[in-house]
DNA sequence: TGGTTTTCATGAACACTGTTCAATTTTAAG
DNA sequence: CTTAAAATTGAACAGTGTTCATGAAAACCA
């Protein structure tokens, strides 16, 4: 290589990322490591900090093309639906099959936990805001004069989902064991929605 | 020592748990580790494995301590309450000062995985059944005739509290930033219960 | 008491991990 | 062809969990 050959950090780039990808879907968050990647790809563990400041970037970025399949993932599914409950839950549907189908994958971006002091980087943070955006837009006609209460209904299911579809993947706390992640999204959603249509109607 | 000392053994455990314990509170969970457990203590690594099989067990018995201790908490911050609906929001509002005095604490719960293809040891298990019990009583009275959908109702507002704290806590995917975690649970709990009983009214 | 046996404590050793960096090779420019 | 810049390398460092042969200490028995 010599100066300026920025097509080949691009390609090591991808390279990377890719063989990350592929070892946390298949084995797992755990088995991940800088020196596995380099062995995989054939080269020196200081090749790869040449093209990322740390294994913390490399997540970030394996985790930044998750986010990008979950929301590409919701838009399809949420296309045109008639009615507004129906699509609401139709995306806790979603969501949860991405995390059945996508499980080390989406179980590495809820492990992350970012530097302390330190903030996500804007790019990350435009994602996350895309994603929540959607929730959003689809909560806006069930609380329709409200908008501060939609965005707040948005959050609460944003969260309730996460909530079902995590203890569901660690199985840790045993919630979700008995009735499956999909049964358990509807009721959230359905009898949330219908809660606050009842609120408005007092 | 000698042969059948067990009051030794009994107290190297618990000094163990309880350096495991301030540590982990006051530095988080990543800064937990056998070695500097056993600098701390003033005695050679080994010696703990001598007392703990490996620190999986030492995490777990920890995370046992914290589940009593909210288990103790939502016993007591929900003692005697006349409406079910106000007894439920309260048990949500306790789960989320919880979450926010133990931070590092209730994240060493959160974040443990146990080993593939291992399952929760009994006593383990037994704790979480107690504290889900617990949500499941609570809700029995609003979902009267029907115990089946008493339980379905308890799993998701224990797994939606859990999402709510869980995404409080990390700030991860900013969700819960702009309104306070609090807020969000008595939102979930009310209008989900709600929701429960309009649905029975139709 | 002395000798024996069982039990416990020890820390070096092993196999890992992320990260750094001086030395080397490769490549491009002049 | 020389030179300088850039990219690659892998040894080195500071950690991690875990194991285990060795030595010390305590308890039992005579």
């Amino acid at each position: 290589m010599g100066r300026g050959q920025k097509v080949e950090y691009g390609q090591l780039r991808a390279t990377v990322i890719e063989v990350a990808t592929e070892t946390v879907r298949e084995h797992g968050s755990a088995s991940l490591s800088i020196r596995k990647i380099a062995k995989k790809i054939g080269c020196a563990v200081g090749t790869i900090y040449n093209v990322f400041s740390n294994l913390d970037e490399i997540v970030m970025t394996v985790n930044s093309t998750t986010l990008s399949a979950l929301q590409s993932r919701l838009l399809a599914d949420t296309g045109q639906k008639e009615d507004a409950l129906a699509a609401l839950i139709g995306l806790g549907q979603s969501y949860v099959a991405f995390c059945r189908e996508n499980f080390n994958l989406w179980s590495l971006v809820l492990e992350h936990k970012l530097a302390p002091g330190s903030t996500l980087p804007e790019w990350h943070q435009q994602q996350v805001d895309d994603l929540f955006l959607l929730v959003t837009r689809m909560a806006a006609p069930l609380v329709a004069d409200d908008s501060e209460r939609a965005e707040r209904a948005a959050r609460v299911l944003w969260a309730g989902l996460h909530g079902i579809c995590a203890l569901a993947m660690s199985g840790k706390l045993d919630v979700v064991h008995a009735e499956s992640a999909e049964v358990l999204a509807e009721s959230l959603v359905r009898n949330y929605l219908l809660g606050l249509r009842a609120e408005g109607m007092v």
